[in-house]
DNA sequence: TTGCTCCTCACGTCACGTGAGGTGGC
DNA sequence: TTGCTCCTCACGTCACGTGAGGTGGC
């Protein structure tokens, strides 16, 4: 180690010191100089590696490159040859990569939020017990069905109806819901929808002032709803009949559908037996 | 294969369909499969997977996490534990994830934005050429600078500085610059700062409503400034004696204070003999 | 039958992480 | 001298990716 090495590594970090600095580990950065990607302004003779604070900077840039999915090759090629109007491409690429970014967040977090309500429900309902709820006007994407009651049928009309939603930009949290026509009350062997709809977060619509989208947007009346939550499958026909036979028991007029929405489902329980299925019907 | 399989493959998706669906290749299903994260609904003698557009949700959810940073592990864990209250607990912490993910991509955004903007100024710099150039005002951290020219005093006194930024929760994208009082105009021998600052966006003070960061920012205050732009720092003090020569032929008062700011660094130029700074004096 | 898709198995890869064993500075 | 940090080297790991070679459905 020659003099002015010595005088230069009393200002430099050592790499444990470094990475501290950095917020990594020791192994990141023999990897970078492995690579030749990232390596200290100085290294002694008996390998000791030293960097300088003026060398933050630029680690703190392949970091945010590497968070933004930049393979080190390409972070290492555009060092390489390095220069201003690159830096400038490179530069707007990555925000493009951040607003991306950003959107898919935004998905997320409104996932999250309609996710969490929904279980906060599936979670304090009884089965069985027929109330009424208040319920604000609701935004959806509505779906004809005239197949049979079969799954194949079924999977391949919920399938058009999620490509139709993406078409209109549309990938709602919630899970797609049935209707049935009050007009034909299920019985076991006539359980069979007439309509599949994807309800709408308020993100779902607010940020779309597209015109397409609010041209097939349709209404779930604001209004009591008398309602009733089932577990599983199994016997929902009777909870059919029973939310019918209570409205006509109390006197009270009912909307043209059904909606039977899915509250808990293969998220939070195992298996379709478990799932917990909140039916609804507009009163009035 | 019996009767009920084939009839349910009929409305299922083979592993590339499904894949597709997902916008995954079809080892990512393979090999869930294998870890026994995330398996098809059916699986045939011959070993073929049929998935269910049912399970696309819970795929999604999957993919969600994953791109949280929730390893695949952990995610198997929920999975094989998943309950109501569980499925609340997860959703809570992905989204303190999530804002955490969302504030980093935001600083992001600001760097490039100062990154850019000093990049292309840096691009139609001429060096050597004096012009005054109308600021608007700007809010800085600054600290005293004491110690002498040496790089092992200015390397502490820019740590000390940026671990203050720090403190204050200042993560800026401008690289740090240096002040000169116009009292003492630099010679080769005496070349020394009295302060180091950095320079703040307004996203780092709009943010922070925070009355500790207030109390610390200084004002480098609005008006004309004469500028020139210098290649490295070998023999920049002529530029600073330039500077300071073209404000008196003029006959122009000056400022207390020489700011100098590098403009393009190591990120975009190889080496500090390429760098781009930029001298600038108040005048009026 | 042709062409496409499915399967498993083995090995590769990307970006490190983890000791093991040895040296070096305060 | 002790204790801490530095180094290299080899191997592990995580989440797939990539053929290789073979089978299977329309």
């Amino acid at each position: 180690m020659n003099k002015i090495q010595k005088k230069n590594t009393y200002s430099h970090f050592t790499t444990g010191e470094f990475a501290k600095l950095c917020n990594v580990k020791k192994q990141t950065l023999f990897h970078y100089d492995d690579i030749g990607i990232f390596s200290p302004e100085i290294k002694t003779n008996n390998g000791y590696r030293y960097y300088s604070y003026r060398q933050l900077e630029i680690f703190s840039v392949i970091s945010m490159l590497k968070d933004l999915n930049m393979p080190l090759k390409d972070i290492k090629k555009y060092l390489d040859n390095r220069n201003p109007k690159a830096l400038i491409d490179l530069l707007n690429e990555q925000e493009k990569e951040i607003n991306k970014k950003m959107e898919e967040l935004e998905w997320m977090k409104g996932f999250i939020n309609t996710k969490t309500q929904l279980t906060k429900a599936g979670l304090s309902a009884k089965s069985g017990e027929i109330y009424i709820e208040k319920s604000k006007k609701e935004y959806m994407i509505v779906s004809d069905y005239k197949g049979s009651e079969n799954e194949k049928d079924i999977a391949a009309a919920i399938i058009k109806h999620l490509n139709f939603c993406h078409s209109v930009d549309v990938y709602s949290a919630h899970t797609i819901g049935g209707m049935i026509p009050t007009t034909q009350i299920p019985e076991d062997l006539n359980y069979n929808y007439s309509h599949f709809y994807t309800k709408l977060s308020k993100t779902d619509y607010s940020h779309s002032s597209d015109t397409n989208l609010s041209s097939v947007i349709s209404i779930k009346p604001a209004g009591n709803y008398a309602v009733i939550y089932h577990k599983g499958y199994d016997g929902i026909y009777n909870d059919y009949q029973n939310l019918a036979e209570y409205t006509k028991k109390h006197g009270l007029n009912i909307g043209p559908y059904f909606y039977e929405d899915i509250i808990l489902d293969e998220l939070s329980m195992k298996g379709w037996e478990n799932y917990v299925i909140k039916l609804s019907l507009l009163v009035y």
